[in-house]
DNA sequence: TCCATATTGCACTAGCTAGTGCAATATGTT
DNA sequence: AACATATTGCACTAGCTAGTGCAATATGGA
């Protein structure tokens, strides 16, 4: 790491070939199909077109190069997503509605890369198989629960079988990233929360 | 892999040291803590005691012995925490709810180690900091849009706030496990379908 | 006892990895 | 034109990885 400072008053010597920006944009996309990990620097080079010296010299090579990715995805992720959720309309659950049909949009469009690059990173290396089983056994647990409260409305029943098996998967991923007890609990505490109200409600 | 028929009616020439499910804890024990790629032959070595070679004459090296690992994980969590949902009692409800109380003991006790394996290995090399600012953005973002819809109970919003945050993790994980949009259609409808409960319902 | 068979433990290797060193190059400034 | 400065692109390396080869060893059976 020779010199990181990107902005200069004065523009002495050799000047970059790279724009900063696509460089990322490339990185984002590498890191999104592999995970950080099975990402090599050669797969860096490929991707951005860039030397690995200069992804050294300018991005703080792979972890710098990360950082920036992760970075950049974030704040799009925030602007697209989350900032809609944050100004809103009137209609909060109008708005969590859009909210759902965005995420809807970006992961199921045919083009897109699937997942979250955050979370995609966690699921690069993991067993197809083993988490496809893990899940069908707890969602069909789930479902055969359900069927047993004497609820008569089997969408409804699949739906929220559907729906704790998510949580649950998501609630083992925080429960990893974190390993806060109290946080796993809280979250626990609401999904027991919101299953009391089906029994109440229906 | 010279050999790997673990059965024999006969036994002839140098009887194994290790005992076979011994070693396959000890590595589900390893890679829980690192996940599949950074755990090493000499992660494993050291966990079981096992030398390298004979991991490799008797569980088919690295990739089998954590396909073992997964397998023996697996029948126990279903042992544990699913197959007592397909049995259950005449409460589904109540049996729901002493699977998220099994889910809690087995997260949150100190000892434990956090996550699931399948899950585990997913998020082994996630970066905890954007992971935390990812999901603290998403749940803010949820909380405030569920504060204009006039609900007045907040201890139920900020429920919701975190049960919908640890869905869309979930679901990002499906979607980059599975890749499979009907999948994601599915379960986007199962939350939209619990959304537009609330708003009918409260 | 001697043989067949299987495991063990050590030393070794081929291949891949992130990261470096450095001369060549391209620009702004004087 | 000559200099200062920064990027580039190539060749290189140290270190780690999963996986192997093989002689030593430990058992059951003849």
């Amino acid at each position: 790491m020779k010199q990181k400072a990107r902005v200069e008053s004065k523009k002495r010597g050799r000047p970059p070939k790279f724009n900063e920006e696509q460089v990322i944009a490339a990185a984002i996309g590498a890191f999104f199909q592999k995970g950080y990990e099975a990402t090599t620097l050669a797969d860096l080079e490929e991707a951005t077109g860039v030397d690995r010296s200069t992804l050294y010299n300018s991005f703080g090579g792979k972890a710098g190069l990360y950082a920036s990715a992760t970075g950049t995805y974030l704040s799009i992720a925030e602007a697209r997503l989350f900032e809609p959720l944050l100004v809103g309309t009137d209609d909060g659950y109008a708005d969590i509605g859009s909210f759902l049909t965005n995420l809807r949009t970006g992961l199921t469009s045919p083009d897109a890369i699937p997942g979250c690059l955050i979370v995609n990173d966690m699921a690069a290396r993991a067993d197809p198989e083993a988490a496809k089983r893990y899940r069908s056994v707890m969602e069909d647990g789930l479902g055969r629960a359900l069927a047993r409260t004497g609820d008569p409305d089997s969408d409804r029943r699949s739906h929220r079988a559907s729906l704790l098996t998510t949580s649950v998967l998501g609630l083992n991923l925080v429960s990893k990233l974190t390993g806060d007890a109290a946080e796993i609990a809280r979250i626990l505490d609401a999904m027991v929360d919101e299953v009391h109200r089906w029994e109440q409600r229906g």
